[in-house]
DNA sequence: GATGAATGAGTATTCATTCAT
DNA sequence: GATGAATGAATACTCATTCAT
């Protein structure tokens, strides 16, 4: 729609004006098995973690190991390409989050959204926590996001919705956390981390007189052992 | 013949004196050894994390692969040792903070001691996210823990200085939250976790009228980076 | 449409005009390519050997891989292509070294020429020592060189400028000789080969009273050294 | 025997005083596959050069591939090892060439007895003339091996028996010249080195009056095209 | 014809685990 | 019991060659 309108085409350089024919068709199937690999892979760190073999990527995306690194010069940039990927989305959470005209709405949902993302997905949070993945396309994707979250969090501390003393840097630290809740007990109940976000959401209150109510039981001591039992990263 | 005649045996220090076998000494090397071999893994784990090999923990123990093996069935058991040990401390921490005569004290000075060694440990923090390392002994550490932070849980609460809604299962969630910025941040700002531990505290209030004051401050836009980059999991 | 509007046909240079296909250009293209891909084969394995892979010499050529093997069945036939090449400059060489009327400098200049080329080369060199390559079109030209080097030969001995005993398959050796020294210490005194031509030279003298002054100084130790340490077939 | 009655036994240290036992047995099968493993890897990369896998050495040796690994670190190792072992005999003709009296006989018999075992072994040759294995080692015993050749060869020059610009460093580079030609021909006609031997040594002469008999025919026509298929580096 | 995308066998290397000494 | 040598499956990555576009 948008690209269409605007004339806009995603490609790198849209440089072969006309409308709908694009000239390159070599190009078709090798951006097909890009997203094939970029899939499976999203797919086979979730379930299996950082520690999958490209192997078993390439299996998973019904190609040689040779295409996938074709497109991805080895594990570390194919890691990359898909954190890059998760950040552009997040980055567009905090975005969109501007839009919200209520500053306290705004932050508790880009809160919330980006959450949503990283608590569904082992791999990325693996790469967020562990890998030193990523490098300079993070930085990248870092550069807009900061700004982006410091006017979310500076709006909300104004109109008072937020305490003082929360920095701008504390978001990607309190995603790490929900990341945490998520990496524990996902298997077991996948939304445990908004439990821990509303708790969460209650300590950047400037002040309040009630505890919000959670919206998440719990876990139960035996969804607690369950969800230790359930990890995957048995190996080394 | 050698040794028979000069009566030195192998091993490092012979202190079982006498010629004939007999079957005590041997149990008391064993457990210096196994004592060795746990305080070794602590440190190589600490340092370079579960991927250290067992190698490495034997070097460093002085011993031979061999008898890590014959300690520990496998490399899990050795985390799984390792683990327990350390909710061993961590269910001390919590016999003692029943002591505590002020119920907030207990619970916020019990979060504030498993926080602390969780975050000092690098190896420890990825068993608790990571491995499936544990089982039985893990649950017996459990069990020990289990009512002993339901009834710091509950005292705090029947005193009102807790929310109702606070399940003793969220007090393991909260110290994984923990984890989850040492782990981030900790070779930049190895006490960053006071400040969201002192966030969580607020949050688990069951009412206030004035957020608590951080006590550490925020990571700056250039630590987060350092942060990053000093990630260790870099491999596979 | 693009493209076709503007008159700019996808590849570098589009020389071949008119819009309808003709069988002929192909033919001429076809060669051109040819060409490039031998001229690039030729400075990428002088460059870094044989183990260059064909997609160097292919990006080297400005073609794409698939071209080159369009042209050559296999990296094994481009290596015959080039030797047989550069045997053919070498048989040149022989062919001018008839027209010298001295028979004695005829036959040292071939020896000359020809190890100025081999020792320039690396890929040819490791494709005279190592490689089964040339099978077919080697057997060709050999079978021109050979008379002709046995002319030179011959010629010489019958002028009584060279022992009797040299064989003109000798010859061939002896350039192999030369090349061993410009591998070793090609990159440390390209001009080598010289002084070791001179002595060879020398050898093949029925008899001699004086020994030829050498063209050039012997390596110093420190130039060694330095040659073995810029070997660059390090790798398996 | 030698052992035996001299007392000395192999190893690095020979600590252990007493005669007939020693203390170590750990060591003994160890000692046992290393040797069996140079002695494969010897024999390998003897007949398929360097290229060889490491599994081929292991297989060959009757161990798993990790035993070499164990070993040798890495396949450079296991090169230089084998090198710097080829490396002592060689040292050891020198030393021994000095105790001829002699002079002419003593660099000749050193040529010789190098080229002799360079031209029986691939590996070697081409760890000699390609590899940047071996660095440390080999410096040491170039180190050992430059003065012991500068005093052959200066011996020799004092009698008169050799050209007077005859540099020590041109003695490895002639033992590289007979390395190549026995890389071309060897298989064809492993002996084909001391034809070239001769011719080199009448070059050393300061003078002679008459050409050396050549000990070797020259390659026939036929052999040399055999020599070119039986190359054995056909890939790559 | 040309292109470059896809393939997958092949290679060096690591490390948990077993076992002879 | 202790030791460390041996093992080999596993893993990331390369590159000659094929084939769809």
């Amino acid at each position: 729609m948008g690209n269409a309108e605007t004339g806009i085409t995603g490609g790198p350089q849209a440089a072969s004006g006309s409308a709908a024919a694009d000239a390159r068709p070599l190009r078709r199937d090798a951006e097909r098995n890009r997203l094939r690999i970029l899939r499976a892979a999203a797919e086979v760190f979730t379930e299996r973690g950082l520690q999958a073999t490209l192997d078993d990527v390439a299996e998973r995306a019904g190609v040689g190991v040779g295409t996938v690194y074709r497109r991805f010069p080895d594990k570390e940039a194919l890691g990359e390409a898909l954190f890059s990927e998760r950040l552009d989305t997040l980055v567009g959470f905090a975005e969109q989050a501007l839009a919200e005209p209520d500053p306290w709405t705004a932050l508790a949902t880009f809160l919330e959204q980006a959450a949503s993302v990283i608590a569904g997905d082992r791999g990325l949070r693996q790469i967020l926590m562990f890998a030193t993945y990523g490098r300079d396309r993070v930085d990248q994707a870092r550069a807009r996001m900061l700004p982006v979250v410091s006017t979310i969090v500076r709006r909300a501390q104004q109109a008072g919705d937020v305490r003082a003393d929360l920095s701008p840097t504390d978001v990607p630290l309190i995603e790490f956390m929900l990341s945490a809740t998520a990496e524990y007990a996902g298997q077991v109940r996948p939304e445990i981390w908004r439990r821990y976000l509303a708790l969460i959401l209650d300590a950047l209150r400037p002040d309040r007189t009630v505890a919000t109510e959670l919206p998440e039981p719990a876990l139960t001591p035996d969804e607690m052992v369950q969800a230790m039992r359930s990890g995957t990263l048995s190996r080394s």
